[in-house]
DNA sequence: ACCTGAACACCGTTCAAGT
DNA sequence: ACCTGAACACCGTTCAAGT
């Protein structure tokens, strides 16, 4: 059997079943993937998978680490060279378009029961990510576009509103049909000189 | 055999399938629960469900929809009778402690697949569920508490809002490990004259 | 009408065995 | 080290059959 044919055995059979898992799952959802299918993929006999990764929760944990690295990249490419705020607003609807693209592959990011027990590269990733927003939410402090204090919290509020859209989008609770139409929703939350809800001005109030 | 002990001929064995599916999500997840194992808690054969379920996801659905009925009440209950925009604020704190306390049954409402067919009925619930915030929306915006317009729009992104914070408590990506820690979290977005993220006044500009 | 048992084609996981 | 085949205890779903 020449090299082309078996090349599972020099060290790329784990990358080749996180792709095969990461196809699968974009098909047929993260509860229709199955280890003997990805296995079936790579062509290799359908307990290989066993020699890479702990069990099936294990290699779901690494398609969701590959989506968050690719998450960030996502985010900090859109984000691009203007303003703070602006910079924040473009990652947050570059967040709900990685979801609506890749809604499997969101999935398994969040709904994965890979918090159960430890897959630290997986949290890892998950943090590089957070940590990609809190840098914008800073970045608006520092240029006065947001009012200082309270650095997490607001990065976390600001991941929640668009983290909840995404979801709600995915799930098929809005009445926007398409993608276009849920981005210009996010546009509208995070827009109009604020990137949340807003409320009245509280007239006469103090 | 006394009626007793056989119960399920006279209408309610697919009541009890769906609670004691429910009791099976609440212990192992959406995942972990298998008609099978439903249909030998309610004691009746591995495919009597199917008599009242057209198959496993429309059990789910069942399930799904009871939730929904469950957040609408407990909304409203919370909800109480002050002002619309502690009204407001107060049912958005009611949705975030639900999905704390049945992690699985809010799972099973947003992310089991009863979107891919039609289960009317479970859309019919989460109709009503969005129907109450969108009643507490139009009631602040009828006080003078919130701005005029784009009413449904403002629910979807109060909806938003308090979805995130639920799924990302949910999925272990706060720092919060107590859920008083995560309700104080979701008072500060919801508080302090916005139910959003705050951005400083554009100082200056028009 | 409602329920049952046998059957089919799948799973995840384990284990002894091969190179 | 890495991969295989057989085996175990499960699934969801279907179907002919019972009352």
């Amino acid at each position: 059997m020449p090299a082309a044919v078996r090349p599972y055995h020099h060290g790329n059979l784990k990358e080749t079943l996180r792709d095969a898992a990461v196809a699968l799952i974009a098909e047929t959802g993260p509860r229709g993937f199955t280890l003997r299918e990805a296995a079936r993929r790579a062509g290799v006999s359908h307990n290989a998978p066993y020699r890479h990764f702990r069990d099936r929760n294990d290699l779901l944990a690494a398609v969701a680490a590959d989506g968050f690295d690719r998450l960030a990249r996502a985010m900090t490419r859109a984000a691009g060279r203007s303003g703070p705020l602006n910079r924040l607003r473009r990652s947050g609807l570059a967040y709900v378009d990685f979801a609506l693209r890749w809604p499997q592959h969101f999935a398994a990011m969040f709904d994965a029961p890979w918090k159960d027990t430890d897959y630290p590269e997986c949290a890892a990733a998950a943090q590089r990510c957070f940590g990609t927003l809190l840098g914008f939410v800073r970045q608006c402090q520092d240029a006065g576009q947001m009012p200082p204090g309270d650095t997490e919290r607001r990065a976390y509020h600001a991941w929640s509103l668009v983290h909840g859209i995404a979801k709600l989008a995915n799930a098929g609770q809005f009445p926007w049909r398409s993608k276009a139409e849920v981005l210009r929703f996010c546009a509208f939350c995070t827009g109009e000189g604020s990137v949340g809800l807003q409320t009245a001005p509280q007239r006469g109030k103090k």
